[in-house]
DNA sequence: CAGTGGTCTAGACCACGTG
DNA sequence: ACGTGGTCTAGACCACTGA
Protein backbone atom coordinates (compact mmCIF):
# COMPACT_ATOMS: atom_id res chain seq x y z
CA UNK A 1 0.00 0.00 0.00
CA UNK A 2 2.54 2.82 1.05
CA UNK A 3 4.68 1.51 -2.60
CA UNK A 4 1.06 2.08 -4.54
CA UNK A 5 1.09 5.86 -2.94
CA UNK A 6 4.30 6.40 -3.39
CA UNK A 7 3.95 5.51 -6.98
CA UNK A 8 0.74 7.33 -7.29
CA UNK A 9 2.35 10.71 -5.96
CA UNK A 10 5.65 10.55 -8.03
CA UNK A 11 3.24 10.04 -10.83
CA UNK A 12 1.52 13.57 -9.92
CA UNK A 13 4.98 15.14 -9.41
CA UNK A 14 6.26 13.79 -12.90
CA UNK A 15 2.69 14.97 -14.23
CA UNK A 16 3.71 18.86 -13.68
CA UNK A 17 1.16 18.85 -10.71
CA UNK A 18 3.30 18.84 -8.30
CA UNK A 19 6.52 21.14 -9.56
CA UNK A 20 9.32 21.97 -7.94
CA UNK A 21 8.96 24.12 -5.22
CA UNK A 22 5.23 23.44 -4.55
CA UNK A 23 4.05 22.20 -1.16
CA UNK A 24 2.80 18.89 -0.65
CA UNK A 25 -0.98 18.45 1.04
CA UNK A 26 -0.59 17.29 4.46
CA UNK A 27 -0.10 13.86 5.61
CA UNK A 28 -3.59 13.86 7.57
CA UNK A 29 -5.39 14.99 4.00
CA UNK A 30 -3.42 12.33 2.14
CA UNK A 31 -4.62 9.62 4.25
CA UNK A 32 -7.76 10.01 4.21
CA UNK A 33 -7.56 10.38 0.16
CA UNK A 34 -6.51 6.95 0.14
CA UNK A 35 -7.93 5.75 3.49
CA UNK A 36 -5.11 4.53 5.30
CA UNK A 37 -3.72 5.72 8.83
CA UNK A 38 -1.04 8.32 9.03
CA UNK A 39 1.75 6.11 9.25
CA UNK A 40 1.17 4.36 6.24
CA UNK A 41 1.34 7.89 4.53
CA UNK A 42 4.40 8.68 6.21
CA UNK A 43 6.17 5.53 4.44
CA UNK A 44 5.37 6.59 1.60
CA UNK A 45 6.49 9.67 1.89
CA UNK A 46 9.63 8.56 3.47
CA UNK A 47 10.47 6.81 0.47
CA UNK A 48 9.97 9.77 -1.90
CA UNK A 49 12.65 11.34 0.41
CA UNK A 50 15.32 8.93 0.24
CA UNK A 51 14.86 9.18 -3.50
CA UNK A 52 15.50 13.19 -3.27
CA UNK A 53 12.20 13.79 -4.71
CA UNK A 54 10.84 16.09 -1.75
CA UNK A 55 12.06 17.89 1.52
CA UNK A 56 10.53 18.21 4.91
CA UNK A 57 11.10 20.52 7.45
CA UNK A 58 8.84 20.38 11.06
CA UNK A 59 6.00 22.16 11.04
CA UNK A 60 5.74 22.74 7.24
CA UNK A 61 4.59 21.09 4.46
CA UNK A 62 6.66 19.13 2.23
CA UNK A 63 8.29 20.31 -0.46
CA UNK A 64 8.63 19.20 -4.03
CA UNK A 65 12.95 19.36 -4.87
CA UNK A 66 13.13 18.07 -8.19
CA UNK A 67 13.44 15.03 -9.93
CA UNK A 68 15.94 11.98 -8.70
CA UNK A 69 19.18 11.65 -11.14
CA UNK A 70 17.80 7.75 -10.97
CA UNK A 71 15.19 5.82 -10.11
CA UNK A 72 16.60 2.28 -9.32
CA UNK A 73 19.45 0.68 -7.73
CA UNK A 74 19.67 -1.53 -10.73
CA UNK A 75 20.85 1.16 -13.00
CA UNK A 76 23.88 1.81 -11.92
CA UNK A 77 25.15 -1.56 -12.41
CA UNK A 78 23.61 -2.33 -15.30
CA UNK A 79 25.32 -0.72 -18.94
CA UNK A 80 21.97 -2.10 -20.54
CA UNK A 81 19.14 0.11 -18.41
CA UNK A 82 21.68 2.92 -18.48
CA UNK A 83 21.26 2.59 -22.57
CA UNK A 84 17.85 2.01 -22.59
CA UNK A 85 17.15 5.00 -20.47
CA UNK A 86 19.13 7.13 -23.28
CA UNK A 87 17.06 5.70 -25.64
CA UNK A 88 19.24 3.28 -26.96
CA UNK A 89 19.83 -0.51 -27.44
CA UNK A 90 22.51 -1.92 -25.39
CA UNK A 91 25.12 -3.65 -27.37
CA UNK A 92 28.23 -5.31 -26.25
CA UNK A 93 31.45 -7.22 -28.15
CA UNK A 94 33.06 -10.09 -26.03
CA UNK A 95 36.78 -9.63 -26.84
CA UNK A 96 37.67 -12.10 -24.13
CA UNK A 97 35.83 -15.01 -21.62
CA UNK A 98 38.28 -17.47 -20.01
CA UNK A 99 38.22 -19.64 -17.30
CA UNK A 100 41.88 -19.19 -15.26
CA UNK A 101 43.05 -19.03 -11.85
CA UNK A 102 42.04 -16.74 -9.66
CA UNK A 103 45.21 -13.70 -9.54
CA UNK A 104 46.23 -12.35 -6.05
CA UNK A 105 43.69 -9.37 -6.74
CA UNK A 106 40.78 -11.72 -7.90
CA UNK A 107 41.24 -13.40 -4.69
CA UNK A 108 41.33 -10.40 -2.67
CA UNK A 109 38.57 -8.93 -4.23
CA UNK A 110 36.28 -11.90 -4.37
CA UNK A 111 37.09 -13.33 -1.31
CA UNK A 112 38.35 -16.74 -2.44
CA UNK A 113 41.75 -18.63 -2.09
CA UNK A 114 44.60 -17.93 -4.60
CA UNK A 115 44.01 -20.50 -7.42
CA UNK A 116 40.52 -21.22 -6.87
CA UNK A 117 38.73 -21.18 -10.95
CA UNK A 118 37.14 -17.52 -11.89
CA UNK A 119 35.70 -16.39 -15.09
CA UNK A 120 37.09 -13.57 -16.88
CA UNK A 121 34.78 -11.67 -19.46
CA UNK A 122 35.88 -8.84 -21.46
CA UNK A 123 33.45 -6.59 -23.56
CA UNK A 124 33.28 -3.05 -25.12
CA UNK A 125 30.08 -1.67 -25.09
CA UNK A 126 28.43 0.46 -27.66
CA UNK A 127 26.62 3.67 -27.96
CA UNK A 128 25.03 4.56 -31.01
CA UNK A 129 27.95 2.03 -32.45
CA UNK A 130 30.62 3.35 -30.78
CA UNK A 131 32.48 1.72 -28.23
CA UNK A 132 31.91 3.87 -24.87
CA UNK A 133 33.13 1.48 -22.02
CA UNK A 134 35.43 -1.52 -21.50
CA UNK A 135 34.36 -3.83 -19.37
CA UNK A 136 36.61 -6.37 -17.69
CA UNK A 137 35.11 -8.83 -14.93
CA UNK A 138 35.65 -11.35 -12.68
CA UNK A 139 32.93 -13.65 -11.40
CA UNK A 140 33.91 -16.81 -8.98
CA UNK A 141 33.17 -20.52 -10.74
CA UNK A 142 29.65 -21.02 -10.16
CA UNK A 143 28.52 -17.60 -11.16
CA UNK A 144 31.23 -17.64 -13.82
CA UNK A 145 29.42 -20.96 -15.21
CA UNK A 146 26.09 -19.26 -15.30
CA UNK A 147 27.24 -16.26 -16.89
CA UNK A 148 29.16 -18.46 -19.75
CA UNK A 149 25.55 -19.78 -20.97
CA UNK A 150 24.23 -15.91 -21.83
CA UNK A 151 24.16 -14.44 -24.80
CA UNK A 152 26.63 -11.64 -24.16
CA UNK A 153 26.26 -10.04 -27.22
CA UNK A 154 22.77 -8.48 -26.25
CA UNK A 155 22.04 -9.57 -22.69
CA UNK A 156 22.52 -7.72 -19.56
CA UNK A 157 24.00 -10.06 -17.26
CA UNK A 158 22.83 -8.56 -14.15
CA UNK A 159 19.32 -8.68 -15.19
CA UNK A 160 19.85 -12.26 -16.30
CA UNK A 161 21.32 -13.34 -12.91
CA UNK A 162 18.83 -11.37 -10.74
CA UNK A 163 15.93 -13.59 -13.01
CA UNK A 164 17.51 -16.77 -12.06
CA UNK A 165 17.55 -15.88 -8.24
CA UNK A 166 20.86 -14.62 -7.26
CA UNK A 167 21.03 -12.39 -4.52
CA UNK A 168 22.31 -9.14 -5.94
CA UNK A 169 21.92 -7.14 -2.86
CA UNK A 170 25.40 -4.39 -2.25
CA UNK A 171 27.98 -3.01 -3.97
CA UNK A 172 31.18 -0.83 -3.40
CA UNK A 173 32.24 1.16 -6.17
CA UNK A 174 35.08 3.17 -6.50
CA UNK A 175 36.18 6.05 -9.34
CA UNK A 176 39.43 6.99 -10.43
CA UNK A 177 40.45 9.19 -13.63
CA UNK A 178 43.60 7.03 -15.60
CA UNK A 179 44.83 7.38 -18.87
CA UNK A 180 44.06 4.76 -21.39
CA UNK A 181 46.65 1.69 -22.05
CA UNK A 182 47.43 0.79 -25.18
CA UNK A 183 45.22 -1.90 -25.33
CA UNK A 184 42.29 0.16 -24.21
CA UNK A 185 42.86 3.13 -26.65
CA UNK A 186 42.72 0.14 -29.41
CA UNK A 187 39.53 -1.33 -28.10
CA UNK A 188 37.78 2.38 -27.63
CA UNK A 189 39.68 4.00 -30.49
CA UNK A 190 41.41 6.75 -28.68
CA UNK A 191 44.88 7.98 -28.52
CA UNK A 192 47.36 6.82 -26.42
CA UNK A 193 47.05 8.17 -22.37
CA UNK A 194 43.52 9.82 -23.25
CA UNK A 195 41.68 10.47 -19.79
CA UNK A 196 39.33 7.52 -18.71
CA UNK A 197 36.69 7.41 -15.88
CA UNK A 198 37.67 3.87 -14.21
CA UNK A 199 35.36 2.27 -12.22
CA UNK A 200 35.89 -0.38 -9.81
CA UNK A 201 33.06 -2.69 -8.43
CA UNK A 202 32.18 -5.66 -6.09
CA UNK A 203 28.99 -6.69 -5.81
CA UNK A 204 27.73 -9.03 -3.19
CA UNK A 205 24.68 -10.98 -1.70
CA UNK A 206 22.59 -9.74 1.28
CA UNK A 207 24.87 -12.03 3.28
CA UNK A 208 28.20 -10.35 2.07
CA UNK A 209 29.41 -13.13 -0.37
CA UNK A 210 31.39 -11.62 -3.19
CA UNK A 211 29.47 -12.35 -6.65
CA UNK A 212 31.72 -10.32 -8.80
CA UNK A 213 34.47 -7.56 -9.33
CA UNK A 214 34.35 -5.27 -12.33
CA UNK A 215 36.89 -3.51 -13.80
CA UNK A 216 35.03 -0.76 -15.96
CA UNK A 217 36.69 1.89 -18.31
CA UNK A 218 34.92 4.83 -19.77
CA UNK A 219 35.45 7.04 -22.44
CA UNK A 220 36.11 10.68 -20.09
CA UNK A 221 34.38 12.65 -22.48
CA UNK A 222 31.47 10.37 -23.17
CA UNK A 223 30.08 10.11 -19.27
CA UNK A 224 29.62 11.25 -16.15
CA UNK A 225 28.37 9.76 -13.00
CA UNK A 226 26.51 11.74 -10.84
CA UNK A 227 25.88 10.82 -6.87
CA UNK A 228 23.11 13.03 -4.56
CA UNK A 229 23.50 12.78 -1.12
CA UNK A 230 21.37 14.17 2.03
CA UNK A 231 22.07 14.89 5.40
CA UNK A 232 20.14 12.20 6.38
CA UNK A 233 20.93 9.22 4.12
CA UNK A 234 24.66 8.58 5.21
CA UNK A 235 25.72 6.29 2.50
CA UNK A 236 27.87 7.94 0.43
CA UNK A 237 31.63 8.78 1.19
CA UNK A 238 35.13 9.90 -0.01
CA UNK A 239 37.65 7.07 0.24
CA UNK A 240 40.74 7.50 2.33
CA UNK A 241 43.45 7.18 0.01
CA UNK A 242 45.95 8.82 -1.76
CA UNK A 243 49.07 8.31 -3.89
CA UNK A 244 49.32 5.03 -5.30
CA UNK A 245 46.63 3.57 -3.18
CA UNK A 246 43.96 1.16 -5.16
CA UNK A 247 47.16 0.19 -6.90
CA UNK A 248 47.26 -0.14 -11.04
CA UNK A 249 46.96 -3.68 -11.34
CA UNK A 250 43.71 -3.50 -14.17
CA UNK B 1 15.49 8.54 21.69
CA UNK B 2 15.57 6.62 18.60
CA UNK B 3 19.04 8.12 17.53
CA UNK B 4 20.18 7.47 21.10
CA UNK B 5 19.38 3.53 20.88
CA UNK B 6 21.16 3.90 16.94
CA UNK B 7 23.94 5.51 18.26
CA UNK B 8 24.18 2.92 21.14
CA UNK B 9 23.92 -0.19 18.91
CA UNK B 10 26.39 1.71 16.62
CA UNK B 11 29.06 1.41 19.12
CA UNK B 12 28.27 -2.01 20.33
CA UNK B 13 28.87 -2.78 16.13
CA UNK B 14 32.26 -0.92 16.60
CA UNK B 15 33.32 -2.55 19.93
CA UNK B 16 32.89 -5.78 17.91
CA UNK B 17 30.16 -7.17 20.13
CA UNK B 18 28.45 -7.89 17.19
CA UNK B 19 31.31 -8.58 14.39
CA UNK B 20 30.71 -8.63 10.55
CA UNK B 21 27.68 -11.36 9.80
CA UNK B 22 26.95 -11.48 13.12
CA UNK B 23 22.92 -11.64 13.86
CA UNK B 24 21.14 -8.65 15.68
CA UNK B 25 18.63 -9.17 18.41
CA UNK B 26 15.45 -8.96 17.62
CA UNK B 27 12.91 -6.09 17.47
CA UNK B 28 11.12 -7.17 20.55
CA UNK B 29 13.65 -8.32 22.51
CA UNK B 30 15.78 -4.56 21.74
CA UNK B 31 12.45 -2.55 22.49
CA UNK B 32 12.44 -4.33 26.03
CA UNK B 33 16.25 -3.98 26.73
CA UNK B 34 15.55 -0.40 26.00
CA UNK B 35 11.89 0.22 27.35
CA UNK B 36 10.37 1.53 24.34
CA UNK B 37 7.81 0.44 21.59
CA UNK B 38 9.06 -1.47 18.38
CA UNK B 39 8.35 1.21 16.50
CA UNK B 40 10.70 3.60 18.06
CA UNK B 41 13.05 0.25 17.53
CA UNK B 42 12.77 0.04 14.10
CA UNK B 43 13.28 3.46 13.19
CA UNK B 44 16.78 3.20 15.20
CA UNK B 45 17.75 0.22 13.20
CA UNK B 46 16.34 2.15 9.85
CA UNK B 47 18.70 4.37 10.15
CA UNK B 48 21.51 2.02 10.62
CA UNK B 49 20.36 0.06 7.36
CA UNK B 50 20.12 3.82 5.70
CA UNK B 51 24.06 4.07 6.85
CA UNK B 52 24.86 0.45 4.93
CA UNK B 53 25.90 -0.90 8.44
CA UNK B 54 23.35 -3.62 8.86
CA UNK B 55 20.74 -5.47 6.64
CA UNK B 56 17.35 -7.37 6.89
CA UNK B 57 15.57 -9.85 5.28
CA UNK B 58 11.54 -10.39 6.68
CA UNK B 59 11.39 -13.67 8.36
CA UNK B 60 15.14 -13.51 9.52
CA UNK B 61 17.27 -11.44 12.11
CA UNK B 62 19.28 -8.24 11.08
CA UNK B 63 22.55 -8.60 10.29
CA UNK B 64 26.00 -6.87 10.41
CA UNK B 65 27.27 -6.07 7.63
CA UNK B 66 30.34 -4.08 7.83
CA UNK B 67 31.41 -0.85 8.59
CA UNK B 68 30.35 2.32 6.35
CA UNK B 69 32.89 3.84 4.09
CA UNK B 70 32.54 7.08 6.13
CA UNK B 71 30.83 8.19 9.14
CA UNK B 72 29.57 11.91 8.02
CA UNK B 73 28.05 13.65 5.78
CA UNK B 74 30.54 16.48 5.51
CA UNK B 75 33.53 14.39 4.80
CA UNK B 76 32.43 14.05 0.95
CA UNK B 77 32.22 17.67 1.07
CA UNK B 78 35.06 19.38 3.21
CA UNK B 79 38.44 18.45 1.94
CA UNK B 80 39.84 19.46 5.48
CA UNK B 81 37.96 16.11 7.07
CA UNK B 82 39.30 14.01 4.45
CA UNK B 83 42.97 15.08 4.80
CA UNK B 84 42.67 14.66 8.33
CA UNK B 85 41.46 11.85 8.48
CA UNK B 86 44.71 10.92 6.35
CA UNK B 87 46.51 12.08 9.10
CA UNK B 88 47.77 15.91 7.29
CA UNK B 89 46.80 18.97 8.18
CA UNK B 90 44.48 20.44 5.55
CA UNK B 91 46.13 23.15 3.44
CA UNK B 92 45.10 25.72 0.81
CA UNK B 93 47.02 28.46 -1.24
CA UNK B 94 44.34 31.23 -2.56
CA UNK B 95 44.66 31.81 -5.72
CA UNK B 96 42.14 34.11 -6.88
CA UNK B 97 38.75 35.74 -4.24
CA UNK B 98 36.99 38.13 -6.53
CA UNK B 99 33.31 39.19 -6.72
CA UNK B 100 32.05 39.08 -9.83
CA UNK B 101 28.41 38.76 -11.78
CA UNK B 102 26.98 35.76 -12.21
CA UNK B 103 28.01 34.09 -15.62
CA UNK B 104 25.05 32.11 -17.61
CA UNK B 105 26.71 28.85 -15.53
CA UNK B 106 26.06 30.71 -12.28
CA UNK B 107 22.77 31.37 -12.51
CA UNK B 108 22.02 27.88 -14.07
CA UNK B 109 23.76 26.28 -10.85
CA UNK B 110 23.13 28.39 -8.20
CA UNK B 111 19.23 29.50 -9.42
CA UNK B 112 20.01 33.05 -9.62
CA UNK B 113 19.57 35.72 -12.49
CA UNK B 114 22.24 36.36 -15.02
CA UNK B 115 24.26 39.34 -13.36
CA UNK B 116 23.44 38.93 -9.75
CA UNK B 117 26.68 39.19 -7.53
CA UNK B 118 28.75 35.86 -6.70
CA UNK B 119 31.96 35.85 -5.17
CA UNK B 120 34.52 33.17 -7.05
CA UNK B 121 36.95 31.49 -4.75
CA UNK B 122 39.93 29.14 -6.52
CA UNK B 123 42.15 27.09 -3.60
CA UNK B 124 44.62 24.59 -4.67
CA UNK B 125 44.80 22.02 -1.72
CA UNK B 126 48.33 20.05 -0.96
CA UNK B 127 48.66 17.09 1.02
CA UNK B 128 52.12 16.88 2.35
CA UNK B 129 53.08 19.97 0.52
CA UNK B 130 51.58 18.18 -3.01
CA UNK B 131 49.26 20.01 -4.78
CA UNK B 132 46.56 17.66 -5.53
CA UNK B 133 43.50 19.61 -6.07
CA UNK B 134 42.25 22.26 -7.49
CA UNK B 135 38.59 24.35 -6.31
CA UNK B 136 36.36 26.74 -8.11
CA UNK B 137 33.77 27.70 -6.04
CA UNK B 138 31.39 30.26 -6.28
CA UNK B 139 29.26 31.65 -4.04
CA UNK B 140 25.82 33.57 -3.77
CA UNK B 141 26.56 37.16 -2.52
CA UNK B 142 25.79 36.94 0.86
CA UNK B 143 27.13 33.63 1.47
CA UNK B 144 30.28 35.16 -0.37
CA UNK B 145 30.54 37.81 2.07
CA UNK B 146 30.67 35.35 5.25
CA UNK B 147 33.62 33.31 2.97
CA UNK B 148 35.33 36.40 2.49
CA UNK B 149 36.27 36.76 5.88
CA UNK B 150 37.40 33.32 6.98
CA UNK B 151 40.62 33.00 6.76
CA UNK B 152 40.78 30.55 3.99
CA UNK B 153 44.60 29.06 3.78
CA UNK B 154 43.51 26.85 7.06
CA UNK B 155 39.82 27.05 7.58
CA UNK B 156 37.65 24.56 6.28
CA UNK B 157 34.44 26.88 4.23
CA UNK B 158 32.06 23.75 4.92
CA UNK B 159 32.85 23.35 8.74
CA UNK B 160 32.86 27.24 9.25
CA UNK B 161 29.30 28.05 7.28
CA UNK B 162 27.97 25.16 9.37
CA UNK B 163 29.07 26.54 12.60
CA UNK B 164 27.65 30.03 11.62
CA UNK B 165 24.28 28.18 11.02
CA UNK B 166 23.95 27.58 7.26
CA UNK B 167 21.69 24.97 6.27
CA UNK B 168 24.06 23.12 4.45
CA UNK B 169 21.27 19.98 3.40
CA UNK B 170 22.21 18.02 0.07
CA UNK B 171 25.08 17.88 -2.20
CA UNK B 172 24.44 16.60 -6.20
CA UNK B 173 28.22 15.68 -7.52
CA UNK B 174 29.14 14.48 -11.00
CA UNK B 175 32.21 12.92 -11.49
CA UNK B 176 34.21 13.08 -14.66
CA UNK B 177 37.49 12.28 -15.99
CA UNK B 178 39.10 14.98 -18.56
CA UNK B 179 42.40 16.49 -19.53
CA UNK B 180 44.21 18.74 -17.73
CA UNK B 181 43.91 22.33 -19.26
CA UNK B 182 47.05 24.46 -19.52
CA UNK B 183 45.86 25.69 -16.03
CA UNK B 184 45.10 23.19 -14.64
CA UNK B 185 48.56 21.65 -15.17
CA UNK B 186 50.18 24.31 -13.95
CA UNK B 187 49.08 24.50 -10.59
CA UNK B 188 49.03 21.15 -10.38
CA UNK B 189 52.51 20.17 -11.70
CA UNK B 190 51.37 17.80 -14.23
CA UNK B 191 51.83 17.54 -18.02
CA UNK B 192 49.49 19.08 -20.19
CA UNK B 193 46.58 16.71 -20.98
CA UNK B 194 47.37 14.61 -17.77
CA UNK B 195 43.80 13.08 -16.61
CA UNK B 196 41.72 14.58 -13.53
CA UNK B 197 38.68 13.81 -12.13
CA UNK B 198 36.85 16.40 -12.07
CA UNK B 199 34.04 16.34 -9.34
CA UNK B 200 30.81 19.36 -9.73
CA UNK B 201 29.05 19.60 -6.92
CA UNK B 202 25.81 21.73 -6.03
CA UNK B 203 25.08 22.61 -2.55
CA UNK B 204 21.72 23.18 -0.92
CA UNK B 205 19.66 24.07 2.26
CA UNK B 206 17.19 22.31 3.41
CA UNK B 207 14.50 24.18 1.45
CA UNK B 208 16.48 23.62 -1.52
CA UNK B 209 18.28 27.02 -1.73
CA UNK B 210 21.45 26.66 -3.93
CA UNK B 211 24.22 27.60 -1.41
CA UNK B 212 27.43 26.95 -3.63
CA UNK B 213 28.43 25.28 -6.33
CA UNK B 214 31.87 24.11 -7.15
CA UNK B 215 34.49 22.46 -9.84
CA UNK B 216 36.66 20.65 -8.37
CA UNK B 217 39.68 19.15 -10.30
CA UNK B 218 41.81 16.14 -9.01
CA UNK B 219 45.09 14.33 -9.74
CA UNK B 220 43.83 11.32 -10.94
CA UNK B 221 46.78 9.22 -9.09
CA UNK B 222 46.18 10.86 -6.64
CA UNK B 223 42.41 10.30 -5.57
CA UNK B 224 39.95 8.00 -5.69
CA UNK B 225 36.48 8.05 -4.69
CA UNK B 226 33.80 5.46 -3.26
CA UNK B 227 30.35 5.08 -3.23
CA UNK B 228 28.34 2.23 -1.79
CA UNK B 229 25.27 1.09 -2.17
CA UNK B 230 22.32 -0.84 -1.42
CA UNK B 231 19.04 -1.83 -2.81
CA UNK B 232 17.21 -0.39 -0.52
CA UNK B 233 18.75 3.26 -0.28
CA UNK B 234 18.40 4.10 -3.90
CA UNK B 235 20.28 7.26 -3.21
CA UNK B 236 22.70 6.72 -5.82
CA UNK B 237 22.78 6.81 -9.66
CA UNK B 238 24.40 7.06 -13.05
CA UNK B 239 23.72 10.45 -14.50
CA UNK B 240 21.89 10.33 -17.95
CA UNK B 241 24.51 11.71 -20.21
CA UNK B 242 26.38 10.86 -22.87
CA UNK B 243 28.70 12.79 -25.53
CA UNK B 244 29.27 16.27 -24.51
CA UNK B 245 26.11 16.72 -22.33
CA UNK B 246 27.33 18.74 -19.22
CA UNK B 247 29.67 20.60 -21.49
CA UNK B 248 33.24 22.22 -21.16
CA UNK B 249 32.32 25.60 -19.51
CA UNK B 250 34.76 25.03 -16.33
C1' DC C 1 -2.80 30.41 17.14
C1' DA C 2 -4.04 26.75 14.17
C1' DG C 3 -1.83 23.45 11.31
C1' DT C 4 2.04 20.50 10.35
C1' DG C 5 5.58 17.13 10.62
C1' DG C 6 8.54 14.37 14.14
C1' DT C 7 8.10 11.07 17.45
C1' DC C 8 6.22 7.46 20.30
C1' DT C 9 2.81 3.87 21.95
C1' DA C 10 0.24 -0.54 21.89
C1' DG C 11 -1.81 -3.16 19.63
C1' DA C 12 -2.61 -6.45 15.09
C1' DC C 13 -2.02 -9.62 10.85
C1' DC C 14 0.90 -11.55 7.45
C1' DA C 15 4.78 -13.71 4.66
C1' DC C 16 8.91 -15.50 5.23
C1' DG C 17 13.09 -18.03 7.42
C1' DT C 18 15.07 -21.11 10.12
C1' DG C 19 15.45 -25.00 12.86
C1' DA D 1 5.80 -24.58 14.13
C1' DC D 2 7.58 -20.69 15.76
C1' DG D 3 9.97 -16.52 15.68
C1' DT D 4 11.05 -12.70 12.78
C1' DG D 5 10.70 -8.55 10.19
C1' DG D 6 7.26 -5.91 7.06
C1' DT D 7 3.19 -3.56 7.25
C1' DC D 8 -0.80 -1.18 9.02
C1' DT D 9 -4.00 1.05 12.51
C1' DA D 10 -5.59 4.58 15.84
C1' DG D 11 -4.51 7.01 18.88
C1' DA D 12 -1.25 10.76 21.47
C1' DC D 13 2.07 14.79 22.64
C1' DC D 14 5.41 18.00 21.15
C1' DA D 15 8.19 21.63 18.56
C1' DC D 16 8.06 24.22 14.96
C1' DT D 17 6.04 27.09 10.88
C1' DG D 18 3.45 30.43 8.99
C1' DA D 19 -0.27 33.45 8.71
Amino acid sequence: MHRHIADALYREILSGRHPPGARLPAEVELAERYGVARGTVRQALADLGADGVIASRKGARRVVLGLPLTQSFSELLSFSAWARALGEEPRGRVVELTRREATAVDADRLGLPVGETVYYLVRVRLLSDTPVMIERTTFPGPIGEMVATFELERESIFEELGRRGVDLARARHQMEAIPATAEDSRLLGLRRAAPLLRERRTTSSTAGERLEWSDDRYRGDAVSFAVENAVAARSVGRLLSAFGEGGREG
